[in-house]
DNA sequence: CCTAAATTCGATACCGATGTCGAAAACCGA
DNA sequence: TCGGTTTTCGACATCGGTATCGAATTTAGG
């Protein structure tokens, strides 16, 4: 053991595949760049191993250097569009702050857009995030967890407004956020990645208004 | 030509390969049966043909009398599938009949549940066909054609009802109906498919409620 | 029974993409 | 310049599933 130049590909990977150097970091994301580009050109099925180091420009065996399957540098390009929808999603419901009720509209309104400006962004890979959940458990796991995650958030907020008495006592804010997530989600999936036409502004509000009128929310008891 | 006792597979799918008699309808339905065992069991992308004939007690070769590829088999299995979607949902919103406005809610609660009933009995053909949606052009057009007439049906009911005074005119019909049906649909998608755990009766009965207050529906004026 | 049409059989050709490997090349500190 | 380390290279073995084909078998009519 010990020896010095690796020989195998997978050696080599476990060694510092991760990027042990600049010049090897550089390439790692060189090709998580290029996986990304032919990904989205492609999908994942008719995406070649091939056609993503001719266009990272580094040979075959490079790429096993640093991944060690076509599915593996997929789950890696998810991993960041994952996050970055977490983001948009995440920060604008702040629980901390201004609790002013009257703001809850605001900031729903605004989490609604920023996703869905996200999501038109990276629509390509999550459709096919959305079709790989199905197939490899787990880009289903992650895919779940982030919806468990934001149904929940939605849930509290719910639950707040109904001991702020803004919304019936009587409606289940488990079922409520899943559905409402569900309609989001999935109104997004259509429009901005099936490509079903719908005038910006109007499906934006829209969405709101619905979302709000779907949980009975009443602006205000003046 | 014109030769008798046809001798490959290609050519006999061409002349009798539909069933030209009672035997083959029989082996040919034999085989759909089976495919929908296995693809249920094991999705699209890891059935293998030779499950599928295992599974109908045939050999290879007779596969292909009736079927040109597994892809083909598949659409096979979703026609049946789509049908019976179709049923459920068409049925209960029938437009003719009594208009009286006051039955809608009856109505759209019915079509709700009927929806999710055959949901729920057909959820793994429905999962897998949402999947394949994305990677076979066919499928993803009957996935569309379906979702489109649903949404049309949907804003037709909301029209109605605005013209009744019983929803705010200035809601889009349109984006009001993919946002519902997105909402129904895809909750359904994760409760009954991918297993989250609702209350059945309250997850309905939320659901069209949900639905109602969604389009800021009104109960009566009286 | 006999023949022709209809159906079934299953060994095998085929295919292309993945992932491996041994060695060459580039890099870096001394 | 040198030795060791890190990275790159690209020809090639491997593999398992799809689809094919010519022959065998079954069916039905006369």
């Amino acid at each position: 053991m010990s020896k010095s130049t690796l020989g195998t590909a997978k050696a080599r990977r476990e060694q510092y595949g991760q990027g042990g150097t600049e010049r090897g970091r550089r390439t790692r994301a060189l090709l998580l760049a290029a996986a990304r580009t032919v990904f989205e050109r492609d999908g994942y099925l008719d995406a070649r191993v091939a056609d993503i180091v001719t266009a990272a420009g580094v040979s075959h065996g490079t790429f096993y250097t640093y991944f060690d399957s076509k599915l593996q540098v997929f789950r890696g390009v998810i991993a960041e569009v994952s996050a970055e929808i977490q983001d948009a999603v995440t920060v604008p419901l702040g629980e901390r702050g201004d609790r002013d009720p009257s703001d809850f509209v605001r900031r729903l309104d605004l989490s609604n857009r920023r996703f869905l400006d996200v999501y038109r962004k990276n629509h390509r890979m999550l459709m096919l995030m959305e079709q790989m959940a199905t197939i490899d458990p787990e880009v289903g796991e992650r895919r779940v967890l982030g919806r468990r995650r934001h149904i929940e958030r939605i849930a509290a907020s719910i639950r707040r407004l109904q001991r702020e008495g803004l919304v019936p006592r009587d409606l289940d804010p488990r079922v409520a956020a899943g559905a409402l997530t569900s309609m989001v989600a999935n109104f997004a999936y259509h429009w901005l990645a099936m490509g079903e036409a719908f005038d910006e502004e109007l499906a934006k509000s829209t969405l709101t208004r619905m979302w709000l009128g779907a949980i009975g929310y009443t602006p205000a008891r003046s």
